[in-house]
RNA sequence: GCCGCCAUAGCUCAGCCGGUAGAGCGGCGCAUUCGUAAUGCGUAGGUCGGGUGUUCGAGUCACCCUGGCGGCACCA
């Protein structure tokens, strides 16, 4: 007999060789009915599985949040069943349940059409509605092999070949059709329900390998209700209308054109932005103990040999021949400028640790397919900063900046998710000694600064593991912004070195680290995260005085040039226009203060705020209005430098008026 | 770079099976001076990303190039 523990805490006794659907039924029939799976020492089975063995038991249905992935995973099995009905002769490889949905790579010489699209969306429905059972068996790896290759199933008889030797070869039959599958499964095709849709056909690369052929994936979406579809398709839409690409034309702040594909021509309102941010960024570095350098721009490509990024991304840098004769590269990277800056003259212990920030604009040639708005360019400028120390310094160092980049993101609205520790990646310099040490050191810092890294095998640079940082925005996407690597590498190739307490010369370990990535990326992301409705100390525009009447015309100039006099960013709108027309266009615009003047404020010399998202006004007298802003737009360091919280100034003062 | 899709006024988009382009918004002009999310009327903008071909005739079909988009690969 085996023992079954229940969530309850109760036990029961059952025969071998029972199944969940035969438990579930000896406690309700409706039970039975609605298991699609169970978990048995938190191992998800098939509801048919036969048990084995006792251990704690759960009969989910399919409400249940691990259903979810398996019924994604059935309805991409169920995609492919319909593929294969529609498309005889195709191919099927793979098909997982990723985040939101699932895809399936399949192999056919025809592309797919978008109108194939539907057809088979129509066709998985149809299979549904079949309520094929879906059955597991176990196959003889020889015979599966054998086999899969007599149907012309070449990549899944390769799949199998790359199964380790212990693992069973299992094998789902759904109604007809089957397919080579390590399971679990739902019971039958009904239980997957019809809550899906495809959505987008794409290229992709056999096993991920761009020296392989090229498949057909065909991705979807996938939920346990109808609900829980649209309410995922209307958080697409949401997303898609704050794309900062679509944000950036709407408010002005920056284009890009077919001459300079990867290049951002910056507008006024977008540069504001920018020097914002970086204005910011000074005095937070500044405070944090770092100086400011300039590296050039375009080096002889001598000097990039002997840093090794000749040999290693010709291919990817910007070079230019002279009429002597030289050869040039645009820098892509700050590091090796930093080194020089760093060993020129003598450095001693004592100038340990060096913090020396750059922003620094560089370049690389990225591949055509990989540019993607602000997001993925070619030239960019890095908020880039290298970190010169003894080795007994790295932790304190890395963990004081991992309080840092923490304090700035939430400036500006990102809250950590988690941080991710990037292992040793193949190909890589070093022993493995040495990956040891460093990925512990960045351990080490990560737990010091009270944060358990989640560890990305394999995503460390090649010369040394990493740091990155897992934001999450206002509507939950997640974002990679900052990043910090212990590199002994470069320093090391370029002959840095310190004279030490004992009078004897020592390589100092590098630490390069960005905070905010790039400045085109994360305003890409800050745009993103507040669909253009930036906080008052980051809008390009801070207050638009607009009339009433052109009686009110002197009075706001005069308004304008006070409140611009007190520091803030302000413009006029004086036209001949509604004031419900002007108040509608700059709230569009995303303006975060209208300062509407008519006859009356004029008169009593006042202005009346109306802040972006509410209704209200608040009437107050100039120099009122100008403190009240004033502080209001203090960037977030230095409203608590003065022991002021941004979040709650400027709502004390002034009476609000319907 | 690879696969697929797309490319029409400043913007968003319509133009069916080929017969020489439309709308809304925006712009400009005139009128309106009107208290917190769109005042009315009028008017000017495109030869349809570039090229080749098919055709009596192409925005509309085919092919090539360029670029954009969605993925894949890449991301020091």
């Amino acid at each position: 007999m085996i023992d079954l523990i229940f969530p309850d805490g109760s036990k029961r006794e059952f025969e071998p060789g029972v199944t969940g659907r035969d438990v579930a039924a000896s406690i309700a029939p409706s039970l039975a009915k609605r298991a699609i799976l169970v978990k048995l020492d938190g191992e998800l089975l098939d509801v048919e599985r036969p048990l084995e063995r006792g251990g704690r038991f759960e009969i989910l249905d399919r409400n249940a949040p691990e259903a979810l992935e398996t019924i994604r995973h059935d309805v991409s099995h169920i995609l492919a069943e319909a593929v294969q009905e529609l498309f005889p002769g195709t191919q099927v490889t793979i098909g997982p349940a990723i985040e939101d949905g699932f895809y399936y790579d399949f192999a056919r010489d025809e592309p797919f059409s978008l109108d194939d699209l539907a057809r088979i969306e129509q066709r998985m429905k149809e299979i549904v509605d079949r309520d094929e059972p879906i059955r597991r068996e176990v196959w003889n790896r020889q015979e599966a092999i054998a086999h899969f290759r007599s149907i012309g199933e070449e990549y899944k008889a390769q799949i199998i070949e790359g199964i380790p030797g212990e693992e069973p070869i299992t094998v789902y039959r759904q109604g007809q059709w089957k397919d080579l599958c390590r399971g679990p499964h739902l019971p039958s095709t009904k239980a997957a329900g019809k809550a899906f849709k495809l959505t987008k056909l794409a290229g992709a690369y056999w096993r991920g390998d761009s020296n392989n052929p090229m498949l057909q994936r065909i991705y979807g979406t996938a939920w346990a209700s109808e609900a829980d579809l649209e309410a995922y398709l209307k958080r697409v839409e949401e997303a898609e209308k704050r794309d900062h690409r679509k944000i950036g034309r709407q408010m002005d702040l920056f284009h890009m054109q077919e001459e300079g594909r990867g290049m951002v021509f910056w507008h006024e309102k977008g540069l504001t932005l920018w020097r914002t941010v970086e204005a910011y960024m000074r005095r937070r570095l500044a405070d944090a103990g770092y100086v400011e350098v300039r590296t050039p721009q375009v080096l002889d490509r001598v000097f990039w040999e002997k840093s090794g990024h000749w040999e290693n991304y010709r291919p990817n840098m910007f070079v230019c021949e002279t009429v002597e004769g030289e050869e040039l590269a645009l820098k892509p990277m700050n590091c090796p400028g930093h080194i020089q800056i760093f060993s020129f003259g003598q450095k001693s212990y004592r100038d340990l640790p060096l913090r020396m920030a750059e922003f620094g604009a560089c370049h690389r040639y990225e591949p055509s397919g990989a540019l993607h708005g602000l997001m993925r360019v070619r030239a960019f400028t890095q908020d880039d900063a290298h970190i010169f120390c003894r080795e007994d310094q790295i932790v304190d160092e890395v963990a004081s900046f991992i309080e840092l980049a923490t304090s700035i993101h939430e400036d500006f609205g990102l809250v950590r998710d988690h941080i991710t520790l990037g292992t040793r990646p193949n190909p890589r310099a070093g022993t493995d000694a040495f990956w040891d040490m460093a990925e512990a050191q960045l351990l080490d810092a990560a737990r010091k600064a009270g944060v358990e890294p989640v560890v990305a095998e394999g995503d460390g640079a090649f010369y040394a593991p990493k740091l990155d940082f897992q934001l999450k925005d206002a509507i939950g996407r997640s974002w990679t912004c900052g990043t910090i690597q212990n590199d002994y590498v470069l320093p090391d190739r370029l002959g840095a070195e310190f004279v030490g307490e004992d009078g004897q010369k020592h390589k100092p370990v590098m630490l390069h680290r960005a905070i905010l990535g790039s400045f085109e990326r994360f305003l890409g992301v800050l745009i993103e995260n507040y669909a253009g409705a930036f906080p008052l100390w980051l809008s390009p525009v801070q207050v638009v005085v607009a009339t009433i009447t052109s009686d009110a015309d002197d009075f706001a100039l005069k308004a304008a040039a006070r409140l611009r006099a007190a520091g803030l960013r302000v413009e006029t709108d004086l036209r001949n226009e509604k004031i419900n027309y002007k108040i509608r266009e700059h709230s569009l615009a995303k303006t975060p203060v209208i300062a509407v003047v008519g006859r009356r404020e004029a008169e009593e010399g006042k202005v009346a705020l109306r802040r972006l998202g509410s209704d209200g006004q608040q009437i107050l007298g100039l120099d009122e209005a100008c403190n009240v802003l004033a502080l209001e737009a203090l960037p977030p360091d230095i409203a608590r430098g003065r022991g002021h919280d941004a979040a709650t100034v400027g709502t004390a003062a002034g009476g609000e008026v319907g």
